[in-house]
DNA sequence: CGAGTAGTTGATGCCCGTCAAGGAGGGTGG
DNA sequence: CCACCCTCCTTGACGGGCATCAACTACTCG
């Protein structure tokens, strides 16, 4: 059923214990109750895909699906393109977060996954990662949260919102992120372009570099090309909170 | 682990093989591989949740999670208060839908459920079920696959998309959903008011209200009341094309 | 150095939300 | 049976937020 364990991981990955600090499934790790074999299959099971550049394709719409990526560096897009060739950019993922969940239902890629800049990550192969699911309760466990926070967070960004709140609310919401991996929660390096974070955020490029602006002139934010710094967090939570109530 | 079956459940709702015919997990029982055992398992799991009428709450925002539903019978809508008091629908589920997938992780219900008209449902305690899900593959397998689809299908409303194509792409949807339960494809039958439909659609209801009349004048449609005839389903699906493209 | 991409800023227009007024049931009590 | 009310729905007039178009700058890379 799990299939031998052929190459070691290299050290620097982690041991058979532990895995790499920003794995996705190091609660499942931390958690004291795993046996100890469950552990390595699932180490045996991951496998590390090799570096990525930006505007390079990690899977591809239409694909088959065979497995789902965690982020382990760099940041990666994921997007579709409509029928009238328009770009429609569907989240932002860093290091810790799975790609492809929403692939399991209809057996392909639903969307492209594009690395943004420097990006490695690990390759679960689904249906063994299933079968270990049902043996390792923390697996199947945190399987079952992650996809349900993908349906929570695709809600988030649906609502009828200005562009204000809609743009108040990623740079919370992303400086939080950044909060949860150890980086400052005040100054971000945004990977992606002004008009990748727009097709997110449903507005034009346009729009967002007007509101940025404007943030910084009413000294919200301080902004230098992709960085920007949080001046005001209390304040531009303020603007964001009718989307990130909760 | 999976407690006794107390109660057996009367013939109407199946036998120990058989269940429900509008049952989320009819596709469980229809593959042949499942053992018995844990089929009477999954039988004894469920619990039939009597008759709710119009308004009436099957869970609420906030609520400790426990157990997800299917919906037997009935349209049930889940939504959401936000701070200003306003309402915003996430969606509307059908017979043989699963409702509160997204209350895993957060592990309250993060938003209520509220039937539109006489609904039943199923309930499922999940802790049972995902003990359950890791003994019988089908079922686990099941389950990423319902989480997986809503995933992809809450966000394909984000776009930015013009009044009219949410529109087709609503009525479009909903007759599919209509004809997968055995139900005219061309006749639908809303449980919702236009308040509900544009609050979902994120449109205004007057906005609702023009487009369908329109929709009726250009020969797509007929309403009266809240059924809609769809008399060409083609057209209307040519408007829908940008949402639904897939 | 030239070219292409990313980003900014301004002018214009339109889609759709908002406000307002009226119509159409549907249930209740007299 | 009818008057009353309440909610749902429709239709019209108006205004605003944001997309679109366009021009210009800055930066990167071959």
């Amino acid at each position: 059923m799990m299939q031998e364990c052929a190459v070691p991981p290299p050290d620097d990955d982690g041991d058979e214990y532990r895995f790499c600090s920003t794995c996705a499934f190091g609660s499942v790790c931390i958690a004291g109750d795993v046996d100890k074999t469950a552990l390595r299959d699932l180490h045996c099971l991951v496998e590390h895909v090799g570096t990525f550049h930006a505007g390079d394709t990690i899977f591809r719409t239409g694909a088959r699906f065979g497995a789902i990526y965690a982020v382990r560096t760099g940041t990666v897009k994921t997007r579709l393109i409509d029928l009238g060739g328009r770009e429609l950019v569907l989240g932002f993922h860093l290091p810790g977060e799975l790609i492809g969940l929403n692939a399991i239902e209809p057996e392909v890629y639903p969307c492209d996954a594009v690395a943004l800049d420097e990006v490695e990550v690990c390759r679960f192969s689904f249906p063994a990662l299933a079968t270990l699911a049902a043996r390792v309760p923390a697996i199947q466990r945190e399987l079952f949260r992650r996809l349900s926070r993908d349906i929570g967070s695709a809600a988030l960004l649906a609502g009828d919102y200005s562009a204000d709140e809609r743009l108040a609310a990623f740079l919370i919401g992303f400086s939080r992120r950044c909060a949860e991996r150890g980086h400052p929660a005040d100054t971000l390096r945004l990977a992606m372009s002004r008009g990748d974070v727009a097709n997110y955020l449903r507005l034009a490029a346009e729009t967002v570099s007007r509101v940025l602006r404007r943030f910084q002139d009413q000294g919200l934010i301080r902004v230098d090309a992709r960085h920007v710094t949080i001046a005001r967090p209390a304040q531009l939570f303020e603007l964001a909170r009718p989307i990130l109530q909760r």
